[in-house]
DNA sequence: CGTCGACCTCC
DNA sequence: GAGGTCGAC
């Protein structure tokens, strides 16, 4: 038998072969282009057209989307071929499935019907999602509010929908952002594959990419890793990454980063703000994107220039440089702007400002035919209601200036 | 409380 | 300079 028979290869929906498991999911909930590529998870790739595949829960996952469905193949892990019989080793292709589950769904791609196998749903997989996407979370009903209190926000989000926060894991997601000083996506998208391919469990290989799980605390305090790392082109950032492990080994304990999801807000960032290398800004991000800190608001000078320029926001606007106190008021701001969702708003502005995805702005005509087509009567007369009432909401320049009612810091 | 320089590398 | 942090005035 061949190497090449046996080796894996990336699930597509509309090739054919693997099995696929789906939930009801539209683009107005999720869309993953947008989710999975602006900035908050450093771990998925666009492996086919609209096919993305990373590592979430300890397990490699490829997902895709049509226009009501949420599709998605897990794949075997390399460890578990150990344990399962030699028919089923060749399962991480396609049609492991198969004989146990005729059911097919007919699915409409590009103009065209496909037929997709149907896996058997596995107990846990659908709920591992619900849980990483927030799925529970209603988008749209947000994306509404926001829009009420916002005018800038309602015409941005008209091209930018479906940008929701995942629930990542907290040591993946605080390590990945202490990367992320002085540093630009695509240099820190490298170093967290380097961190994962030299630390991390390798988990399966598809088309010849191996997926590794994100490295424990454990393998991150070790004492050679800040010299592996340093080696690896991490910089000044090595130190920051295997001392926060250690500390946290030492003086909490390995469950503690989890346990701060049921920590008030500020105090979980004050906590986080004890190790070495995290500051406001990465507390923030691990705060909003996997402490379940929905107000979290991670003010860079990106989200700064975004509060002067689009907010005409007082704050800040006389200093040099983006200070602690510029950075509360710049999150005060935002969150009386939006809300107890306030970080979840602000990744839409700030996926919205990347470059990468500018070219959606210039495509006009996708939002007009999603309007036709979304414009039963009922809709449009709520719709228009909408906006007179918007017209009557006073810019949020004047907003800026009110105090925050929030509690005080600390 | 605000400003500055240093910290690593890559583009 | 880049999606920041730390320590020193």
């Amino acid at each position: 038998m061949s190497i090449i028979a046996t080796m894996a290869k990336h699930a597509r929906l509309s090739v054919g072969g693997a099995a696929w498991a789906s939930m009801a999911c539209t683009r107005s909930q999720l869309r993953l282009d947008l989710t999975l590529g602006c900035g908050q998870t450093f771990r998925w790739r666009e492996t086919g057209d609209g096919h993305w595949t990373g590592v979430m829960g300890g397990r490699v996952w490829t997902l895709t989307q049509t226009d009501d469905r949420l599709w998605y193949h897990v794949y075997n892990n390399k460890d578990a071929h150990k344990e399962v019989d030699n028919r089923k080793r060749k399962a991480d292709g396609p049609a492991q499935q198969l004989n146990k589950s005729e059911k097919r769904w007919k699915v409409n791609i590009k103009e065209e019907e496909i037929d997709v196998p149907v896996t058997v749903k596995k107990e846990g997989e659908e709920e591992m999602l619900v849980d990483y996407f927030q799925l529970d979370v209603n988008l749209e009903e947000l994306y509404r509010e926001w829009g009420l209190a916002d005018p800038h926000f309602k015409h941005i989000s008209n091209i930018f929908t479906g940008i929701r926060m995942l629930r990542q894991n907290p040591t993946e997601c605080l390590f990945s952002f202490i990367c992320t000083s002085n540093n630009h996506i695509s240099r820190i998208q490298g170093m967290v594959d380097n961190l994962c391919r030299s630390l991390g469990k390798p988990l399966c290989e598809l088309d010849g990419t191996t997926y590794y799980d994100f490295p424990s605390l454990s393998a991150i305090a070790d004492d050679k890793v800040e010299a592996l790392l340093r080696d690896l082109g991490f910089g000044y950032r090595a130190r920051f990454l295997q001392q926060s492990a250690k500390q946290i080994l030492e003086q909490h304990g390995p469950d503690w980063l989890q346990g701060l999801r049921r920590t008030p807000y500020l105090q979980a960032r004050n906590s986080l703000r004890s190790l070495p290398g995290v500051g406001l800004k990465v507390a923030d991000c691990a705060c909003l994107m996997s402490l379940d800190k929905a107000d979290a608001v991670p003010v860079d000078t990106h989200i700064w220039q975004i509060a002067k320029r689009d907010y005409k926001c007082a704050a800040g606007s006389t200093q040099k440089t983006l200070t602690d106190k510029v950075n509360r008021d710049i999150g005060d701001f935002f969150r009386q702007l939006w809300g107890p969702y306030a970080g979840w708003a602000q990744s839409v502005l700030f996926c919205a400002d990347l470059k990468k995805f500018q070219k959606l702005k210039e495509m006009p005509s996708i939002k007009l035919e999603d309007d036709k087509k979304a414009s039963l009567p009922l809709k449009k007369a709520k719709l228009k209601i909408k906006n007179e009432k918007l017209d009557q909401i006073e810019k949020p320049t004047s907003v800026c200036h009110k105090k925050a009612k929030l509690a005080p810091q600390d």
